[in-house]
RNA sequence: GGAGAGAUGGCAGAGUGGUCGAUUGCGGCAGUCUUGAAAACUGUUGAACCGAGAGGUUCCGGGGGUUCGAAUCCCUCUCUCUCCGCCA
């Protein structure tokens, strides 16, 4: 969420920095500081009556010890009335608090200066292309008919001991799968990311930590006997490792990776670009997070976003970069690239990574800072991105790679699943 | 699942109603000494909020209560450990 303090002091600036999401802020942001003067005043209030108080609380003890019963009394009858204000003082901050609470839950992060202002996807901007869309012909298969045609995925059987969305891997399909995750994984590791592996259930407080809560709570599987959630990305357990922690400045970058399945309800996106491995209730993912010093956050985010794509050129998929406007950008975003790749037989751009900049919205709610060359206690920044998404990645790898002699394995890939031809 | 014990500052570990935000040790940081380092010695070392500042308030697992006053007493929740049961 939104830092109050930074608000109070760069209020135009967030209003405009917010008009990029098309949401007009003027009044929310009047809201939200007026909730906050309301708060700090009874504050001020509240802390001079305890301070009082606990000046009558120790001569009170002082009378008591030097055995003055009577004056000790006198003042304790005085703490009623105290006792009282504070009571009420103490009910009036809470309040406002909470209500500043729920209403900075309610505004997305402000974006950076280099989002475009757009409503949708139509307005994302383009940043590069790479690679080139090969020519299959009119016979090229999309990839749930290249699946069944080798017996490597079988949707049915997965609604059949679960529900659609729910896929089943076979053989040369499941081998694919692990061969793509533990290259994922090496290509992390090599660049500097330490792998970790989490818990694919969450409680309530990593839910709000990054953002997911409460939001998103309609899009997450939740056991309600033991109020857990099944992550939706491994961002949520990566980030949350590092929920109320205060780091030093030579800490960063703290670089994390990290293999999880994802568990997506995906309610009220049931239609027509569900086929085969477009859109499912659980996938693969490797993930890379990064925590970063507030001045280098966005080197950082180019460094992602150059491993994100040294990994599609090594997998020889056609893809391209998007920097979204601000209408298409996640909800905790500051800044966000998509990565797609080119479905050559559903001749369409599939989104395969997402990385972005969160700077300090993810970190205020989860406490996440660190002691700068002053000493002074700021926020850090966090940074995520899919590298990568395995769904898509599979689909564009097996229609673009179909060939007469059967689909085709990138030279990479090679060594991971021992085998050069799926036939 | 049953029985018991516990939760204090980065860590270890005191503290059972009145200068306790908390003794002490270790660690960290700074300095003295040293050619340098180590050792030794000295000092310093939690966080949040409010305040221009002085300073104030809050925090001893979470929440609630008793009291003029709580780390200390009561209730409740969570977690950890030990024993038993079950089990990959």
């Amino acid at each position: 969420m939104l830092d109050v303090r930074f608000v109070r002091e760069n209020k135009e600036e967030i209003i405009s920095r917010l008009d990029k999401r098309n949401l007009p802020a003027q009044e929310l942001v009047t809201q939200m500081l007026q909730l906050d003067d309301i708060r700090r005043e009874a504050q001020q209030q509240c802390d001079a009556t305890q301070a009082e108080m606990n000046n009558l609380s120790a001569q009170i003890g002082e009378f008591f010890k030097t055995g003055r019963q009577a004056e000790a009394n006198e003042l304790k009858a005085r703490t009623v009335e105290l006792k009282e204000t504070v009571k009420t003082l103490e009910e009036k901050q809470k309040t406002a608090e909470q209500n500043l609470t729920e209403l900075l839950y309610t505004i997305p992060n402000s974006p950076h200066a280099s989002v475009p202002k757009g409503k949708s996807a139509e307005d994302n901007e383009i940043v590069r292309e790479s690679g080139a869309k090969p020519d299959l012909g009119s016979d090229a298969l999309p990839h749930w008919e290249i699946a069944a045609k080798y017996n490597l995925i079988n949707f049915e059987l997965g609604v059949k001991i679960t529900g659609a969305g729910f896929p089943v891997y076979i053989g040369q399909g499941a081998k694919l799968q692990r061969a793509l995750i533990q290259f994922f994984l090496d290509e992390a590791e090599k660049a500097g990311y330490t792998e970790y592996q989490v818990p694919h259930m969450v409680n309530a407080d990593s839910g709000f930590g990054t953002g997911q809560l409460p939001d998103k709570e309609g899009q997450m599987y939740h056991d309600a006997t033991d109020d857990l959630y099944l992550i939706p990305t491994a961002e949520v357990p990566l980030t949350n490792l590092y929920r109320d922690i205060i780091l030093t400045e030579k800490d960063f970058p703290i670089k994390m990776t990290g293999y999880t399945p994802c568990f997506r309800r995906e309610a009220g996106s049931y239609g027509k670009d569900v086929r085969g491995l477009n859109r499912l209730h659980q996938f693969d993912k490797v993930e890379i997070v990064q925590i970063a010093h507030p001045d280098t956050s966005y080197e950082n985010l180019e460094t992602m976003v150059a491993h994100v794509g040294g990994i599609l050129d090594k997998l020889e998929l056609p893809y391209r970069i998007l920097r979204l406007c601000g209408g298409d950008m996640g909800f905790a975003s500051a800044l966000t690239y998509d990565f797609e790749t080119w479905s050559a037989a559903q001749q369409r751009w599939l989104e395969v990574s997402s990385t972005s900049n969160f700077e300090t919205f993810q970190a205020n709610r989860l406490k996440l800072r660190f002691k700068d060359a002053n000493g002074k206690t700021r926020l850090c920044h966090t940074l995520n991105g899919s590298a990568l998404a395995l769904p898509r990645i599979v689909a564009t790898l097996l229609e673009n790679n179909q060939t007469p002699e059967g689909i085709r394995i990138p030279k990479c890939l090679v060594p991971y699943t021992g085998f050069e031809y799926i036939r």
